[in-house]
DNA sequence: CAAAATATGTCAATATAGCTGACATAAACT
DNA sequence: AGTTTATGTCAGCTATATTGACATATTTTG
């Protein structure tokens, strides 16, 4: 891509080891290992899964998508995701709304208790990036994010960042 | 250009918003989700999967470590390594040693094969995360190590600490 | 030395979260 | 009217994990 083409505008200034390459690969393992066990603790309270959670979070984070948009987003297969939904649904913590304009279309919805869900995994986990930020420095937000962007597949970086910025 | 995507700059530090924080998640997300993306394709080439990875990895990283060790570095039940563990072996990948000083230990090791396909598994990732810390800036690798403990279990600093720093 | 503890392995049953393939229905588009 | 789209569902498969029970070899301890 035309954004690798920039190696020379900053100079290598200080070349990481591969130590301390493979250092951070095993961090980043732990780090999403625990980053994760706040909310399967809570989600095992209520007999769900990640599965689960990723729905309640990208539909609370999107309300009125679609389960087109939803699959796209997740990138997993309609079957995956329908017993997921289904026992969501049933539980109430979402709500499907038929289409306005498209009436094919199962617009998703949080419920009030799917909100309160939603805000209680979300908040252990904001806790533990602002404890990490504060730990690296007060300014380290923005290198974190530069860092979490520079991760993601260069192909895919608009996408996410469409995803991201609400 | 892609490298532009995360362009849309926080509030210069101190307090981070709300919006920023989740902003931060769902990127730990897309980001771990990609990071992990290269190895899977290839270990789907030996019909392995995530688990080999991690015992091909720690037991590459760590010679002659013993079973219940990487047990407790992965946080797993026997039951669940036995099978990862005796496919690894069945197929050379990974040696078993009876210990010299106490012989009920299985020390583990990685064949010449296994240390091939470790370091098959390690190169894209450890182009990424060089990509990553170019994309943040050349100095953004001690930041990121800061960050990514910050994310750990405090109580478990420690334990990885000793795990990650060979 | 006998008994207990430790390190490992194995069998069986279960759960979860994903997958592919095939097919069904309703609504919209051409 | 016929095709495409959006969604749902049935059936079967795989990978990865779990718990519980039990087996074996070896080391440690009383």
């Amino acid at each position: 891509m035309a954004s690798d083409a920039a190696h020379q505008t900053m100079p290598p200034a200080q070349q990481l080891g591969d130590d301390d390459v493979v250092e951070l690969i095993e961090l980043l393992y732990f780090a999403y290992r625990d980053f994760t066990s706040d909310p399967d603790a809570l989600l095992a309270e209520f007999g769900f899964g990640r599965a689960h959670h990723r729905v309640v979070h990208f539909v609370g984070r999107n309300t009125g998508i679609s389960v087109a948009e939803l699959l796209d987003v997740l990138k997993i297969t309609k079957q995956s995701l329908a017993r997921v939904l289904r026992e969501l649904v049933e539980r109430g913590f979402v709500e499907q709304r038929t289409g306005d304009a498209d009436r094919r279309k199962r617009l998703l919805h949080l419920t009030d208790e799917g909100r309160k869900l939603h805000q209680r995994l979300m908040a252990p986990q904001m806790a533990r990036v602002r404890e990490a930020i504060a730990h690296a420095g007060a300014d380290s937000g923005p290198v974190m994010q530069q860092l979490l962007y520079g991760l993601v597949n260069a192909q895919d970086r608009d996408q996410v960042e469409r995803i991201v910025t609400s």
